[in-house]
DNA sequence: CTTCAAATGAAAAAGCTTCTCATTGCTCTC
DNA sequence: GAGAGCAATGAGAAGCTTTTTCATTTGAAG
């Protein structure tokens, strides 16, 4: 029941909330965790479902405000959001292919803490994104 | 003798290329090390230099691939150059008052050639922002 | 000094994202 | 279940940063 999520985060459970969530949601268990605006826009229409990109931008901003996306900052100046499921993670990307993989390190994590306590901040969040060369186009570079 | 420097990276040794340069170098001994394309264009127009917004742009991206300066995407849309002096470091960004500080953390750094390696990828380069409320943000937060 | 490809500036265009405002739709009450 | 009232929506305009276009200028080589 996710108009319960909605409520939750106490946001009034409308027909483009629903559908975006469902998008999100159907789209994670997929392999399409990380969505831009325009992706979540382009699967609704495919959908069928009459809603603007202005609501889009909206609701997804509505989302992160309330805690059930996270927005994150890849290469090429557009923002891309998932769904906050698993709990906090970092990424690696391809520079060639735009794949993404995630990966949790508690050692790197807890460097960070102590790095932001000795410069006197109150961390509230952090992001590390490794770029590299994925498998894949490893592989296709080499061969020609 | 900066004009060497742009002759090495291969560029044509121009008027805009070396005020921009120059811009660059004065800023980061002051304490302005970050800066957009926007801020540049300023400081020219402030220094009563007659240089358009495009060449800007141009110019620093050209510095980029040249490898004289870094390109960061810092929240909120748009980049910040920095010279490249100094080596790699990492960044804590105050999410109050913008304040930048810079960290390098060698086992961090291990750790994500370790982690690239293990996802079967090359790595090209990183990023890591650590995002809090520095010092100086704290006590003004406490005071009231 | 000439020559000519490369660089520049102004303006237009191109993304991506937000704003405006008239219209529509939830929610809550009766 | 109908109605009132406030929040949400959609379409298009606008905003911002960044890139492109193209006529003109400039730097480097001969
Ligand atoms: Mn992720
Ligand atoms: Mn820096
Ligand atoms: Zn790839
Ligand atoms: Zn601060």
């Amino acid at each position: 029941m996710e108009s319960q999520d909605l409520r939750k985060a106490g946001l009034k459970v409308t027909l483009p909330r629903m559908k975006i969530l469902e998008i999100l949601e159907r789209c994670a268990q997929e392999e399409q965790r990380h969505m831009s605006a325009e992706d979540v826009y382009k699967a609704l229409m495919d959908a069928g479902e009459e809603i603007g990109l202005a609501t889009v931008y909206r609701v997804l901003t509505q989302f992160e405000q309330a805690g059930l996306v996270t927005r994150h900052h890849f290469e090429g100046g557009h923002s891309v959001f998932e769904l906050n499921a698993g709990g906090h993670h970092d990424h690696i990307v391809c520079v060639r292919c735009g794949r993404v993989d995630e990966f949790v390190d508690e050692t790197i994590e807890a460097r960070q803490r102590a790095i932001a306590e000795k410069a006197g901040y109150e961390m509230t969040d952090h992001c590390l994104y490794i770029y590299g060369i994925c498998p894949d186009c490893r592989a296709r570079a080499e061969e020609g």
